[in-house]
RNA sequence: CGCGGGGUGGAGCAGUCGGUAGCUCGUCGGGCUCAUAACCCGAAGGUCAUAGGUUCAAGUCCUAUCCCCGCAA
């Protein structure tokens, strides 16, 4: 495969395999990450997951404010990139950028385009209930994933699979197809397909408010948010206004009439809750200002005593 | 120095004005039952995060340290 000389950009985790594989197969002469920001208990400057491995391999580092500014594309330039490579950078680029490497500029995309464009589709594949999803890659135009499609992996969503869990797989099948597309793409053999707009979906940002948990939708979809924002912002709900984080879900056969969010049980046998019509149980929670554990052992310390229910305030 | 909560038998918690520890569950043994995430009887298991200090006496007050967690990202 030719030596690419490429400036990889990408910021979280996600990202981090990709940069890994280009290490190992091509030539890294830049790395673009979002600056550092205070993160954490203590508010203390962290670096992005990108930034520590780039640290650790020693290559250049650039964290603009922002990638769109006119300095910052001479600087680009100054590299004679052959590709630039973009994994969850999380800013957009200008036409201007994406002119400048003379292969293009190829992201891997979390989803199986068209559907799922944006900046969280593993969150909105599983909050919406899909059973299959996938990486994609594709050569980068000025829309937002709009880009031709290269090369497509698939991947089952199964019944109780959670984002981490999905991101987990996904991370490193991204890895895998970006280097399947630079072979190809090295060869001559790869093939560019156009996306059909009437067939796309959008994936907006998450917010923690995402995760407020409307007890009048169906077990099953809540059941989705809950595993879909497992582990980060993650499913919540309050109790005598206390904040709940709700981390595991089970839907339950059989029907109710008691208003949603109502707690219909909550003993040794399990905390059962009114979904929409349906019954759900939650087998794992985090009361206010304590840790995920199972609702079984919450309970054990904290009798919730009925009638109760969840809210969403 | 961003704000805040917490470290007590295997798990989740309680412990008031300081007087050597209690609850629910689990575990082990036994009983009951067609059966049970049911019930009954009994048992084991804790240097109360660590180091100092105050005191006749500290899980309970004071100081320092370590660790965990929530908010925030």
């Amino acid at each position: 495969m030719k030596k690419f000389r490429v400036i990889f950009m990408g910021t979280p985790e996600f990202s981090v395999p990709c940069l890994k594989a280009l290490a190992e197969h091509t030539e890294i002469v830049g790395v673009v990450t979002q600056p550092d920001k205070p993160r954490g208990r203590g508010q203390k400057l962290q670096p992005s997951p990108v930034k520590a491995l780039a640290e650790a391999e020693g290559f250049r580092i650039y964290q603009p404010e922002k990638v769109k500014a006119e300095e910052f594309a001479e600087t680009l330039e100054a590299l004679h990139p052959d590709l630039i490579v973009v994994v969850a950078f999380g800013q957009i680029l200008s036409q201007r950028i994406l002119d400048i490497p003379s292969y293009g500029c190829i992201n891997v995309h979390a989803s199986l385009l068209p559907k799922y464009r944006g900046a969280a589709p593993m969150q909105w594949s599983i909050i919406n209930g899909e059973s299959r999803t996938g990486v994609t890659t594709m050569f980068m135009d000025a829309g937002l994933d709009t880009g031709d499609m290269l090369l497509k992996q698939e991947l089952e969503i199964t019944e109780h699979m959670t984002l981490e869990e999905l991101h987990d797989a996904l991370k490193g099948m991204g890895a895998n197809v970006l280097i399947e597309t630079l072979e190809q793409l090295s060869e001559g053999t790869l093939k560019r397909i156009p996306q059909t707009d009437a067939e796309s979906c959008y994936a907006p940002m998450i917010g923690k408010e995402t995760g407020n948990i409307d007890w009048k939708e169906p077990a099953r979809a809540v059941h989705n948010l809950v595993r879909g924002l497992d582990s980060w912002p993650g499913a919540y709900t309050f109790l005598d206004g206390g904040k709940y984080k709700i981390w595991r879900t089970k839907v339950l056969d059989g029907r109710t009439d008691a208003a949603p969010g109502t707690i219909l049980q909550a003993d040794k046998r399990g905390l059962i809750v009114a979904a929409g019509g349906d019954l759900l149980e939650v087998a794992e929670l985090q009361a206010p200002g304590g840790k995920r554990m199972a609702a079984r052992d919450y309970l054990l310390g904290h009798a919730i005593s009925l009638p109760a229910g969840f809210t969403e305030k």
